[in-house]
DNA sequence: GACCTGATATTGTCATGACAATTGGCCAAA
DNA sequence: TTTGGCCAATTGTCATGACAATATCAGGTC
């Protein structure tokens, strides 16, 4: 398999289209071929077969396929070149580290995730917490603390700020469900998130919290999240054991 | 201007779209959108015209207007909803930080980026390059480490390992230019990069290169970036002051 | 007031069709 | 051997057209 040879993916990968289902078509497409790569049956640096001929063997439209390409494309696995064609970008891609994603509370990962709630109070908002969330200074919201463990290991300690109409969440439930999930069940449909990166050391209480020396290296990430209105839903600072936890970013150039 | 009411641009942001020239439409049509975000004109929360509308005032098809309110909605900064709109999302975008991308290497900030160069020498490949390079193990590489600077004070440690290809590039370049400069001026397309972020403890070297205390927190970054045909053409391991650099990164989602 | 139905508004999906831009290979000329 | 031109391959852009899914609103009924 080269970089000039065409790869033609099985038929058998795409019998089973469901092709008057909820599910997208370009979607369906678009996960059999990523499954392809990531199984190692369309190798790194191979190159897919091309647009219009994978658009006749499916009976889709060319617009259609390109769309599920470009779903691909957008991950960072693949990478287009007009007069060329579609190829598969190098480097493994490992199942092991998840992607940094809007519901980053460490459920992700392969370890049983816990929560141990240090506040959850109501709390007028500062000046900061306003800005971040859209709202009047002094208007209540939501305040919660929590430290997040893995395997009853403690990975983050986690502070978040949300607006008054979620004041009545329950302790119960988050300790139950994790804050992202408590919202989705409350008809919350995050769509964005601005992430803010960073490193310092930690405080005596984060240190005990953490169950690491005093002075340690933490990673931070400060973060507003917005819903599909795209108003704030969520303002977060969070401080994680850089032993434990880390951002995973793929970067593609449109 | 409330959620409700669309708000309808002004055709002059619009009257100077360049129709036969080399941009594409979208691309243009995106451009002006994002202006008018970015300026206040679209102000948080409030609603873009929708699709067919502003397809016939412009004269374009709707595809094309809907591939550019993509464009948008992919960084984050407007949220579609069926049957209700587009609406621009909430809170302040600030000019001053830049998000992170491919070709972060400091360029990008206010201040009059610099270069030390420490290192500059062919070296083979370790087990670790050659895998985050896609060579084998011995190959030699060009191995590159250098202080970076804002304004004259340090930021970042720096190192890469680049394939055998550029094991010509000139010390005077990269300190005249920056590392993804002279990559792009040998005719590199970058496209894809995958980070790692993290933190640690400065070593001592590094507490001394970087001017802080010794056992400093520091923010660290190791990438591999692909270029346009799917290869890695870096490998690189980064560190900053914290105090001094973050990441910003915006997840938005599909 | 709560619930249901129907109409409207708007985005989401998909198809057909056409042309343009870029890349690489091949061949001919200098 | 090198360079330039031509052609085929493939992605990139754009248009037209149609239908579906979801959200909201208005009106009617209980």
């Amino acid at each position: 398999m080269s970089a000039k040879e065409e790869n033609t993916l099985p038929m058998g990968m795409f019998m089973d289209l469901e092709r008057s289902g909820p599910i997208p078509l370009y979607f369906q497409v678009s996960q059999r071929i990523e499954k392809a790569i990531l199984s190692g049956e369309l190798p790194a640096g191979s190159r897919l077969e091309n647009e219009v001929a994978l658009g006749q063997r499916l009976g889709l439209s060319r617009p259609t396929v390109r769309r599920a390409i470009q779903e691909i494309v957008d991950k960072g696995l693949l990478v287009r070149r007009r007069g060329i064609g579609t190829q598969v970008v190098h480097g493994q891609v490992t199942r092991k580290v998840e992607l940094t994603s809007l519901y980053d509370d460490l459920t992700s990962t392969h370890k049983a995730p816990s929560t141990h709630l240090l506040t959850l109070e109501s709390q007028a908002a500062d000046a900061k917490t306003a800005e971040r969330l859209g709202i009047e200074e002094g208007t209540p919201t939501l305040h919660l603390r929590r430290v997040r463990l893995a395997d009853d290991v403690p990975v983050a300690v986690m502070e978040n700020w949300l607006p008054e109409e979620f004041i009545g969440i329950e302790p119960e439930d988050l300790v139950a469900h994790g804050l992202y999930q408590v919202l989705r069940s409350r008809g919350v449909t995050m769509r964005v998130a601005r992430q803010h990166i960073g490193a310092r050391k930690s405080t005596n209480e984060e240190s005990a919290l953490l169950e690491i020396e005093k002075n340690s290296a933490l990673l931070t990430m400060d973060r507003t999240a917005f819903d599909n209105s795209g108003r704030a839903v969520e303002f977060g600072q969070h401080c994680y054991r850089p032993d434990l936890y880390s951002f995973e970013v793929t970067l593609v150039e449109k």
